[in-house]
DNA sequence: TCGTAATATGATATATTGTATCTTTAAGGC
DNA sequence: GCCTTAAAGATACAATATATCATATTACGA
């Protein structure tokens, strides 16, 4: 189980799993798209009977980030799980993350080595040194290409 | 001067170019790194005896972002003015923004047919087809790179 | 196992970013 | 000049995010 997997990785890195972050990683793993932390936090105190405030959404989300078990899309300032929980592995490439226009739907995939050398190439005319490790594309998901020529 | 260049951009659109508008675009156009609404707004209100509401920046520089005076950074949620005001460059590549971590400072770039192909080619491989039109990549300039080596 | 230090969470307040909506003003075409 | 349309003002409020202080929980050595 993710979960599982999730807390064997934070217990590696000495770093504890605990209800909270549990229970927010749960919900964003649960979801096919994208949470605000607002959502995650409407999400998390309707399936229990206690209610967390947003502070602590906001912490457990940046803990589950530093951990690589969510990733935050600065783009439109939301939350998906990792999509790498279970396998074991590790973001040693740069990670692009292809946000779909018609279902919200998120797909992450690491860097290709011509994509990472193009970017480099291209930073490199202007005299950029480039650090981002995350890069956020919008576009159709085959799914959503494939209906939209149903309807013809 | 670019003000004037924009106000003729404007008038080929059938667009009003209003003192309202050219005072936003003016304050973006004198800073050296991008700027929040709020800022803009600021700006503004020191430099005038009248106050501008919040809703009338954003407005604004909505409206400046379609003429394609100014572009907005989702990844900061800041505003720059764009970069080819004065000369008669078109938004037909992609358009690649390299902000500096250490200085803020922005470049604007076209993609290369190299960074385009291969961005493609690898949302390609998992059946996205990109409709983004504006990649924001962090990194160090040549300024910051160099100030970094004196300190040595 | 008890005390203590470190970590996590709760509670509250407030800052920042952005939108909705209704009114008023200004510009342009006839 | 009159009328239509576009722009700006005014106000309220929603959504996203951080600061800070108090409390609770955990880990761990004495």
């Amino acid at each position: 189980m993710l979960l599982r997997a999730a807390e064997v990785a934070c217990a590696e890195n000495g770093a504890r799993f605990t209800q909270r972050r549990r229970q927010v990683l749960s919900e964003l793993m649960q979801s096919s798209s994208p949470l605000s932390a607002y959502e995650v936090l409407d999400l998390c105190n309707r399936s229990t009977t206690s209610t967390m405030p947003a502070m602590s959404v906001y912490r457990i989300l940046d803990f589950l980030e530093q951990q690589q078990l969510v990733h935050r899309l600065s783009s439109s300032s939301k939350y998906v799980s990792c999509a790498h929980i279970a396998c074991d592995h590790k973001h040693f490439q740069k990670t692009h993350f292809l946000l779909c226009d018609g279902c919200s739907s998120v797909e992450e995939v690491d860097a290709t080595e011509e994509a990472s050398e193009a970017l480099e190439q291209m930073a490199k005319t202007v005299g950029f040194k480039l650090t981002t490790q995350q890069f956020e594309l919008s576009g159709i998901c085959t799914t959503c290409q494939d209906s939209a020529g149903e309807g013809l």
